[in-house]
Formats: structure tokens, sequence, C-alpha cells
DNA sequence: TAGTGGTCTAGACCACCAT
DNA sequence: TGGTGGTCTAGACCACTAG
């Protein structure tokens, strides 16, 4: 544990516990916050693979020289950042996108009786291409960068009822594209394979009328209302790591947002 | 301070910190859990009334016999859900609706350019009417029970672009229709008029065609795509207090959420 | 200077889980 | 039975605010 000033010598000679709560240390952020970061950054390079366990909070507290208490609360920070998962009498795991989460905890469309269908997907077609200007500026790239975009469909309650367009930079996830087949839940692939996790996204929101060949691709007519979701994903560091825009049918699903 | 089970005696008798901790006390709930429970049910009653200054960590422990620490713990989650604001230095406060958070925290419309008009409104009609079959399941109203409608036109960036039904039970609400001008920001009124803080709130999205009625209010054509967000917004003790649905031109706008 | 929330430590006991 | 996270207390010092 290096901390931001002073102390650090008092620290490494092991006597943090004197330094850090009682003593005069000036401490410009938190030591609770340096050890998050220290573990997110961990996390973030693949020292601590999702699904694994971690340290129990002694042996943390020993090894960045502070309190249990102090890993404990930055392990809470980083629980509610679902970085990570507690489980009372076992330990804490890193997080990891299982089916149910990959699929459900992304996806806010909901059937309108309640029901979470299952999407089942179908790709029209996966291409490498030099990402456009909308690419470029979403997920932060150079000019020239290339990308993956992937078409599919997807189905609710058994009807075609998503339209999506995903876009993954290619020097992220060399090789995407020529995965046989390509699953229904891309973010398990995207940390499975390339270590990349996604830890949380944005998305916006336009209501639009369906051209004519989204009408085709979802069976319905032109000009019909559609919500539009625009999605960036970003890994732990924070690093935008796909754009995806849906065209979603919503006569019988719908978007559900909760406000705190 | 009543705990779950046992305890209670020995608490009442002014040991609770030997009991609370220490002791064999079983203990079905934490005592934070319980401690949070009784302030929100204060904040619920109006026992604190929002913008007032609550008393010292310290003060609330010696009241319920338990820590500060754990008195700590339960303000903590209650700032997490927005119903506290902490402010060093000065003290704890109970949460307020103040202008800035009734017009965007609860309205997650952006202008595309990343600005945030000033949404202003001008009502087109209120009146009072037995609660439909939609308004009763929203609301959880018997039959017969009655509402105020509340209909008005919103403008963003000097654009009409909203157009909106409220609806209100008069039971919570009364005089509700009759007060002159019904203000911009219908929260705040609620807190500082009826006593009804909202806490939280749940918005159903989908796309939808504009009708005629539609089409003329936002001065667009028929048929057009709008985005329909359905809220139902909570008090502090979970009960559905509003109901509205709100009709959005996304042309220059966006719905803005933020999944973890 | 006094009071408040914010951080940090230390140590106790509980509930849960695997063995 | 031993180890884990979960809760609770106690007491220290810091940073911020106000008089």
């Amino acid at each position: 544990m290096m901390p931001d000033k002073a102390g650090a010598k008092a620290r490494a000679e092991g006597n943090a516990a004197a330094e850090a709560g009682h003593g005069g240390r000036p401490a410009a952020r938190p030591l609770y916050v340096q050890v998050k970061e220290l573990m997110r950054a961990r996390l973030s390079d693949g020292s601590w693979k999702p699904g694994r366990i971690l340290p129990s909070e002694f042996e943390l507290a020993a090894e960045f020289g502070v309190s249990q208490g102090t890993v404990r609360k930055a392990l809470d920070e980083l629980a509610v950042e679902r970085l990570v998962v507690r489980r009372q009498g076992k330990g804490t795991f890193v997080a990891e996108h299982d089916e149910d989460r990959a699929l459900f905890h992304f996806l806010k469309l909901l059937a309108d009786d309640g029901g979470r269908a299952l999407p089942e997907s179908r790709v029209l077609g996966v291409k490498a291409a030099r990402a456009n200007a909308a690419e470029r500026a979403a997920l932060a790239l150079e000019e020239g960068a290339k990308v993956w975009r992937i078409d599919r469909l997807r189905h609710l309650s058994g009807r075609p009822a998503i339209l999506e367009q995903v876009a993954a930079p290619e020097a992220l996830f060399p090789g995407l594209g020529k995965e046989e087949p390509v699953p229904n839940t891309l973010y398990r692939l995207y940390e499975a394979r390339y270590g990349v996790t996604v830890a949380r996204a944005e998305e916006r929101l336009k209501a639009v009328a369906a051209g004519a060949a989204e009408a085709q691709a979802l069976d319905i007519a032109p000009g019909a209302s559609l919500l539009a979701i625009d999605r960036i994903a970003f890994a732990i560091d924070g690093r935008p790591v796909e754009w995806r825009r849906s065209l979603c049918l919503t006569d019988r699903h719908h978007y559900l947002a909760e406000l705190v």
C-alpha cells in the first residue's frame, strides 16, 4: 500500500495502524479509496479473474497495511458497483457475467404482462470495417481504426422484436468476427475470451419510425414506431468497449427504468 | 429503541451497548436496519420535515440506545436513498425537492447536444374525476375513488415537446386542482402543501404513434413516433401517489438511462 | 473554538458455510 | 470445527463550518 503522501515509510515498516488511523497523516484521498482503486486495478488488469475468490478481508488488510474495516469499506463500494459479490460464510468473489446477468441485467425490455422472455438471437451478418464517425465518437477511436459490426435479430416471446447492430473495436477483440457461432450473450464472450469485463453502460432512447428494411426484418409496416436504444458499454477502467443500436418493437414490451 | 426480540428489557434499562454488540442478542433484523426504519417513519409521518436539520449522530445514538457507528450506517443508507443529505461540518438534513431536483432529477429527457433545457409548462386543463381502471391499478385505489387530472404541454428549448397527463388521488391532495396557478414543479407542491415526499419512481417506456389531437398539440404530423413514458411515483412509505403519462418528441432530445 | 460529519482502527460476537 | 463475511461498539483523529 502506497498512500498519497506522508506515512509511506512508516507504513512500509509495518506500523501502518499506528500511522494511518491515529497518527497525523494528511491523507489526500481516504485510505479506503486508495485500497479500492488498487483492487479495481487488479480486477481490470486480469490479476483477479471473474469467478475467482478474493483473499479474505484480513489477508487483504495485512497485504495493504490497513485495518480490516478499511478493506471492508472498499469492498462494500466495489460490491455496490457489482464488481465483486459477497457471499456470507464463503468469501468475496470477482463478479461474473453469468447467463442471467448478461441477458437480463443490461436488457431492460420486459413483456407488458411482466414476464421476461428469453431473447434468442439470429445473426444476420458479421463484418470488419473502418469505424465511421459515430462509432469513433462513441468508442473513442482514432481515424482509421477498425471495428467488428454484428447485425442480429433478437426474438422476444417467440416474435422478432429487436433489430440490433453491435460495433466493437477490432483492436480490443481480435478475431471476434470469426467466433463460430457468435454467442447470444456477447458480454460473456468479451469476458471469457478477451478479458474485457463490461462494468456499466449508458443508454440513450428515442422513438423513431421504421425504415423499409427494418420494417421487413421485424415484419411490421414501414413508418411504424420503434424504440431506438443507443448503448455504450464501459469496461472496469472506464474505457468504452462496445457501441450498439437496438431498434425495438414495443407493442407488447416496454423499457423499465427506476428513478431514485 | 425496541429491538425485534430479546434484549428489549436490557436496552430499556440503559445498557443497550452491552447487550447489542457484544452480548448474545439474537437480532432478527440488524440494529441499524431497525434504526433506519424508525428514522424513515419520522421522515414519512412529518416529524422531520424537508429541509430541517437532524439531531447529531451522537444525539440520535443516545436516543435510540445504540452506538454512533450504528446510527451512521443507518444514515448512510438513507443518504444513498436520497432521503437525507449530509453536509460535512454542518449536519445531516432532510432532503428537499428544490427546483433543480424537482425539474431534473426525475426528468431524464436531455437535448441531443447535451444541454438541459428548462421545461416550462402550460396547463391545458385540470379536472376531478373518478379514477379509471388504469389509474386505479397504478395508484392502488378503490373503485369510485377520485383523482385530479392535469393536462399540460411542456416546452424544451422553446419548442412544444412533452404532452403530459398527471393523475393524483384527490384523497391525498385535497384542493390540488384549485391551486392557482398549478406550478411547474408539482413535486415541490406535494411536499410543501400536502406533506407528501416523492422518494422514487418507476418509468415504463414505449414508442407510439401520435394521434390526431396529440399531433396538433405538439405541432407534428399524425402518426409520427413519440416516446411514451408512464411514470408511477412513490412516497417515502412506498405508497404510489402519482401516475403520469408523458408523450415526448425525441427528434432533438433523448432519454438517458444508466445501467450499473 | 466548539461542533459536525468523515475516516480509521481495534476487537467482540453473530450467522452462515464447508468439512 | 474453523473460516468467512455481517454487525456492533468504542475511541481516536481529521476536515469542514460557524460564531
